[in-house]
RNA sequence: CGGGGCGUAGCGCAGCCUGGUAGCGCGCCUGGUUUGGGACCAGGAUGUCGGAGGUUCGAAUCCUCUCGCCCCGACCA
């Protein structure tokens, strides 16, 4: 490609509404640009990129023995209200209707569609194991899109979905997939983990996410510093401490703290640490019901634990006038003892004596606080949020934290959708059995985000070359000089020949400008050719990675690029 | 949806408080000089000041409403 013929515009200035490295770097060279909040245009260079991951996705899922297929994009309501979720998807779900007023959506996963599919195509365990898979565009009416293509309202994604006649076998799906994802991400170039998580929405018994480690992440992750677990926070499990139940040794009193709401007033002002304070949160769940939760003061509820015990959607922190009405008080002052609510507890609470909690009437707490004694719980369970420095669920090592993009999550589904919407096959006995299935996602354009998101410098973009839009880029210093505009030329020409994706840089600007743009595009392996070489019948091979510098004899330049690109793909 | 902020040329911004001719830098177009790290000279184009209503002789500026966008929280590939 001929860059005086591309349609290539750089931004010198990083558009101000771009936070992160990734999105600014995506702008500034001409990637993409914004049609709406969370929907984008995909420039030629970007594209090109985002073709990359999407072929390299195809590759290992035809390697893992996936069938490629394209279902719709908008979907009948009939499939959603089949699986119960056109009620519980909620508003993520951009439902709309047509001329006859019939009611659809926007497919932001593909569940229902493909067990469809299934169920009409497929009648026999013979068929089986089946994987179908597409590359299409999804739409999720995120509340808050943010950071370009990091987490976009439309956005590409590889999803695929699995079918099996039992467990076994999707177990050995899932592992497939599993090992597939492996290969994809590292063929990009990636620095990942992959960890347990939550299966949200999508339901299902287990599930993994790939996360690309960045800083500007939005997961937080934890793995163990001896062992293989790793896992998002959300998920992260912990056991409860083996320490016995202390004896009380204070006798319950009751303390004025007047004003004196959040743990750090509070401990603040009785001169104790956090770690002597029982939070007592009231929160709502989706289904109506007010809880109250325990934690150590220091600790902080993980919503998602508390909602799979209580068998819920959500949780939310309940209003000041329920809090007023529950305790009696307004909030900052609620405490267990005396309290009218079911009472849940984490495990750390156990084994905690003569601790604080708030009495549940305005400006006072209670002190010398011990369970059973002055109250006592319904339960304990593992409700709160991991840390850094908690011990590994699995074995005696200790938990260290991560930040992470998430660009990939695998969930085995079971039976929930085949059961939904009665996708059986005849086994070898004759009789109907559900299908085993489970559903497997790669954001494509946020795993292209990730990249860039790991590898950039001050200057610019640096590709990873199996994802890079084009893997060399001829820099004509002066495309008024002959001499050199004939080389590259030459050069630009031999390269196509031997299958190299190459841009020829010949515009009539300054070199300047040109290493610039070099700089900032990204583009693998640059050659420049100028006037200063070609006395010495050469051009200059410079790497975007790590700015190393060699000179190359004119005559061999474009086998020797060539054969860097293959290593570079091997 | 709650909280915070912003909408003025393609991009980055000033002007608004205190109403009176819409500006700067970069980019873009034309011509010339220049050519190994964002050149220089000369000339040029570009705005319904996010939108609607109001106040006023007069509104980018003041008032009301509205739409959009960004950031922090709950959701997710």
């Amino acid at each position: 490609m001929r860059y005086s013929q591309y349609l290539l515009t750089t931004l010198k200035e990083t558009p101000a509404d771009a936070e992160i490295v990734s999105h600014q770097l995506m702008l500034r060279a001409g990637m993409i640009r914004k049609v709406a909040a969370g929907i984008y245009n995909y420039l030629p260079f970007g594209l090109r990129a985002v073709r990359k991951v999407e072929e390299i996705v195809r590759q290992e899922m035809e390697r893992a023995g996936a069938l490629e297929l394209l279902m719709p994009m908008v979907v009948p309501a009939e499939l959603w209200h089949e699986s119960q979720r056109w009620e519980e998807y909620g508003r993520e779900l951009l439902r709309l209707k047509d001329r006859k007023d019939t009611d659809f959506c926007l497919g932001p996963t593909h569940e229902e569609v493909v067990t469809d599919v299934v169920r009409n195509t497929v009648r026999s365990y013979r068929q089986l194991p089946l994987n179908l898979y597409q590359i299409q565009t999804k739409f999720r009416d995120e509340i808050r899109p943010r950071f370009g293509l990091m987490r976009g309202r439309e956005f590409i994604m590889k999803d695929a979905y699995s079918f099996d006649l039992d467990e076994a076998g999707a177990d050995i799906s899932y592992e497939k997939m599993f090992q597939a994802y492996r290969r994809i991400f590292e063929r990009c170039g990636l620095k990942f983990r992959a960890v347990e998580a939550d299966t949200g929405n999508i339901g299902g018994s287990s599930s993994h996410e790939f996360m690309v480690l960045a800083e500007s992440g939005e997961d937080a992750i934890v793995s163990c510093d001896s062992c293989e677990y790793a896992a998002n926070v959300e998920k992260a499990e912990l056991t409860a401490p083996a320490a016995a139940m202390p004896e009380p040794t204070a006798e319950l009193q009751r303390v004025a703290t007047p004003g004196q709401k959040t743990v750090e007033e509070v401990t603040g002002f009785l001169d104790v640490t956090p770690q002597q304070l029982v939070k007592t949160l009231i929160l709502q769940t989706d289904g109506d019901q007010t809880v109250a939760v325990l934690l150590r003061g220091d600790r902080e509820l993980n919503d998602i634990k508390l909602c799979r015990l209580l068998d819920c959607n959500e949780v939310t922190l309940a209003s000041e006038e329920v809090v007023q009405q529950v305790t009696g008080a307004p909030s900052g002052f609620a405490g267990p003892v005396g309290l009218k609510l079911r009472l849940l507890a984490d495990h750390e609470v156990a084994a905690m004596a003569d601790f604080i909690v708030g009495a549940n009437a305005a400006d006072s707490h209670y002190v010398g606080v011990n369970l059973q004694r002055d109250f006592t719980v319904e339960a304990f369970a593992d409700l709160r949020l991991t840390v850094a420095g908690d011990p590994c669920p699995r074995c005696a090592g200790q938990l260290e934290s991560w930040r992470g993009i998430e660009v990939g999550h695998v969930f085995k589904l079971g039976t929930k959708y085949s059961e939904a919407l009665g996708a059986t096959v005849l086994d070898d006995q004759g009789k109907d059995r559900l299908l085993f299935m489970g559903c497997y996602g790669i954001g494509i354009g946020r795993t292209v985000a990730a990249a860039i998101e790991q590898n950039h410098d001050d200057n610019g973009i640096v590709f990873p070359l199996p994802i890079a839009p084009f893997q060399v880029l001829i820099t004509v210093v002066n495309p008024k000089d002959d001499a050199a505009l004939q080389a590259s030329e030459n050069l630009y020409q031999a390269l196509l020949q031997a299958g190299i994706e190459v841009l020829l840089d010949d515009r009539d600007e300054r070199p300047g400008s040109k290493f610039k743009d070099a700089d900032l595009l990204g583009i693998p392996l640059r050659v420049t050719v100028g006037s200063r070489g070609l006395k010495e019948e050469a051009v200059e091979l410079q790497r975007r990675s790590d700015g190393a510098r060699t000179m190359l004899p004119l005559a061999e330049a474009a086998e020797y690029l060539a054969e860097q690109v293959r290593q570079a793909l091997a």
